[in-house]
DNA sequence: AATCTTTCCTGCCGGC
DNA sequence: TGCCGGCAGGAAAGAT
């Protein structure tokens, strides 16, 4: 369930692993993900040196030197750290094998997820050029989101999870989002005042925030361990909690489907 | 058997 | 008429 801050969380997690290192060689199991892995993969990384570990939406950022590796979790991927050769086990697709040893491995059960290589450019990448702005970026001005669905109709949960709108919200912390700025997830999102918008921009970014500083703290354990977690979902205010009290008012929580997805809200709290 | 996770893609619609 | 943006629905694989 890799959203931001999974991906965030798994960036500072493998990032001072790889910093620098050379990489060795390049094992692939499996080239079948959401678009095939490009056949010159291994032959592109191989001698090179990771410079920058980067993190733009949901898309992890490798810099190579010779071009950029891009690497989306998709629903089910997660990231790793060996520290010395270990045998695969199912659906671990992909080593990055360093000069000291070390091992990235990518793990991906359901194959939604995404390595792609950038030879040019990786902001003119096609993936990366579309997104929306981060809503964690401290610049963004308090009536982006106010000012972005001016024309949108649509309930305004789907609209925060347009990725070309706002990059990082997926169906978890939608939910959650809404839920902390007391918003009901059906609005149309052009019929939300601006200081209600300048309320759910807040919650978005403090969503996520506090969602990457619980995750943080499992950091020490990124190394031989899996990258993803179910330590998050300690924090579900109502993702996932359908006809439990909601934790303010004691209201059961309702779930709804929305473009078939399910939403959780209290219906006394978001109106 | 239905549901969950992400997001690209296709096709349709209305406005200009 | 053609172009554009918005929007709904479908698709991918596997675990539970």
């Amino acid at each position: 369930m890799p959203e931001l801050p999974e991906v965030e969380t798994t960036r500072k997690g493998i990032g001072p692993h790889i910093q620098n290192k050379q990489i060795s060689q390049v094992n692939i199991r499996h080239f079948g993900l959401r678009w095939p892995i490009p056949s010159n993969l291994a032959e592109a990384l191989e001698g090179r040196h990771v410079t920058q570990t980067l993190r733009r939406g949901k898309y992890l950022l490798l810099d190579c030197g010779n071009g950029w590796l891009i690497i989306h979790l998709g629903m089910s991927g997660s990231l790793r750290i060996l520290t010395q050769t270990e045998p695969p086990r199912k659906h671990d697709h992909v080593d990055l094998v360093f000069a000291d040893g070390s091992i990235l491995r990518y793990h991906d059960p359901r194959r939604f997820g995404a390595i792609l290589w950038e030879p040019g450019n990786v902001w003119n990448h096609p993936l990366i050029r579309e997104m929306g702005p981060e809503p964690l970026d401290p610049l963004l001005p308090a009536d982006y989101l106010y000012d972005a669905t001016r024309k949108r109709s649509q309930a305004i949960k789907q609209v925060i999870m347009d990725s070309k709108l706002l990059v990082g919200v997926g169906n978890i912390y939608a939910s959650e989002a809404l839920f902390r700025a007391r918003i009901h997830p059906a609005t149309a999102a052009n019929r939300i005042s601006k200081q209600r918008c300048q309320r759910l921009q807040q919650a978005i970014r403090q969503t996520l925030q506090s969602a990457i500083d619980t995750g943080g703290s499992t950091l020490r354990d990124y190394v031989n361990s899996r990258g993803d977690s179910g330590y998050f979902q300690l924090q579900h205010l109502v993702y996932d909690r359908t006809e439990q009290p909601c934790r303010v008012c004691g209201t059961p929580i309702r779930q709804i489907r929305q473009g078939q997805r399910s939403t959780f809200f209290c219906s006394h709290c978001q109106n």
